[in-house]
DNA sequence: CGTTGACTTGAAGGTATTCAAGCTTTGTGG
DNA sequence: CCACAAAGCTTGAATACCTTCAAGTCAACG
């Protein structure tokens, strides 16, 4: 059983980088400052009043759920430009945390249509995620989910050969519903077969993504 | 390997049940009639246009995903008064088809902000719904995954405990992540526990409620 | 009444987990 | 800057759970 506990209040911060954002309105935008998240603190807890809508500035995300018995599935990270928080009946169903140091813009939600036709894009972006990570957790083995997991990474992070990995591996693992060893050793099996190279326990080098690819369709 | 694919053109109904339904405005409920789908019908395709909301009139829908060798996942079950159909990008992701003999209203959707916020609701309940099954597959065994299925469906057949199940041993699968034999087991076990009766194929007795609730937390 | 498809049950096998040990990296204090 | 401690990661061996393969049963239907 692992605890997963570390929360710290967050602290006001005043510049952040704006690419590769999802369009949010500028009505929207001037409603709170941002927001410095440690490492490990809660941004939201299960059970909380909802109402805020989340943009990640820098940093990492992990949204997830627990059971009763400490089991933790994460439903999905969010990396720097994407929005997340937006929940049914206004009320969370979930955790969300900062993986890393991130910053984080709040927005108010007025209850206005206006608003209704800007979040639904979001909305269905969030299920059709939700349902691929469905057929991953449902139908595929663990290499080809770690394979996704690499895949869906590098994607986001603009496709560079060269991937980031801001969460530890409890993290993939939970994500993928597979332990850490598990994680770890289709990394070594990955690495062996010269698909990947471990620049550091938080970088990996994509050497074959097209072999990579074809391990998840 | 297993085929999925018995397809019949849908036909036009002029009567159907309006209890329990999700709420979709009049105006949109004029846009189009209710049709019949025979069982394993498709009502749309994966790459296809979309653009029209869907609601279940009577019998029962499966919405999946499939991988390029055939394994299957599916993502939701749809009975009478539920809606489905939306997606992002104006694009179908997933395919969906009717179980059993099925009346569906199929409205057209106007892009207006209006229906944006009629829309929202329904979007983000499923997106609520998907990282719940998320968990079951990323976290659960065998037979919580079972109790955690029967549970939903007694649920969403208003609490019962005699549950109709419209569809096979396979389709469960396809559901859970499992294979029929497994799910088979696992009915067989939770028989001989005294926790539910099958009074047919398709029809389960649950006894103790209680019990199969707390092999889901 | 025989055939077909769906479901159940059994036995063997494989993949991921659990348990355990060792290694690497990171952070802290001297 | 080094030493040590703590946390995170990797690897190995044994185990457990689910799948695969196979046979048999049950139910619906012509």
């Amino acid at each position: 059983m692992i605890a997963y506990s570390t929360s710290r209040a967050p602290q006001e911060i005043r510049s952040f980088d704006k690419s590769r954002a999802e369009p949010v309105s500028f009505a929207l935008k001037q409603s709170q400052p941002a927001l410095f998240f440690p490492a490990g603190s809660e941004i939201y807890g299960q059970g909380e009043k909802a109402g805020n809508l989340y943009q990640v500035e820098f940093g990492a995300v992990r949204v997830y759920r627990l059971l009763s018995d400490g089991r933790r599935q994460i439903s999905a990270f969010h990396l720097a430009g994407e929005t997340f928080g937006f929940e049914a009946n206004s009320t969370h169903h979930s955790f969300a945390e900062a993986i890393v140091g991130t910053g984080i813009h709040a927005f108010c939600l007025p209850t206005g249509a206006d608003f209704s036709r800007e979040l639904l894009p979001l909305a269905l972006r969030g299920m059709t995620r939700a349902q691929e990570h469905l057929l991953v957790l449902g139908r595929q083995n663990a290499i080809e989910r770690v394979a996704a997991f690499l895949v869906d990474m590098a994607e986001r992070q603009g496709g560079l050969n060269e991937v980031e990995l801001p969460m530890s591996r409890q993290d993939i693992g939970d994500y993928l519903g597979l332990t850490i060893e598990t994680v770890s050793r289709i990394f070594s099996r990955l690495r062996s077969k010269g698909i990947i190279k471990l620049r550091g326990l938080r970088t990996v080098e994509i050497s074959r993504l097209a072999t990579l690819e074809a391990m998840c369709e």
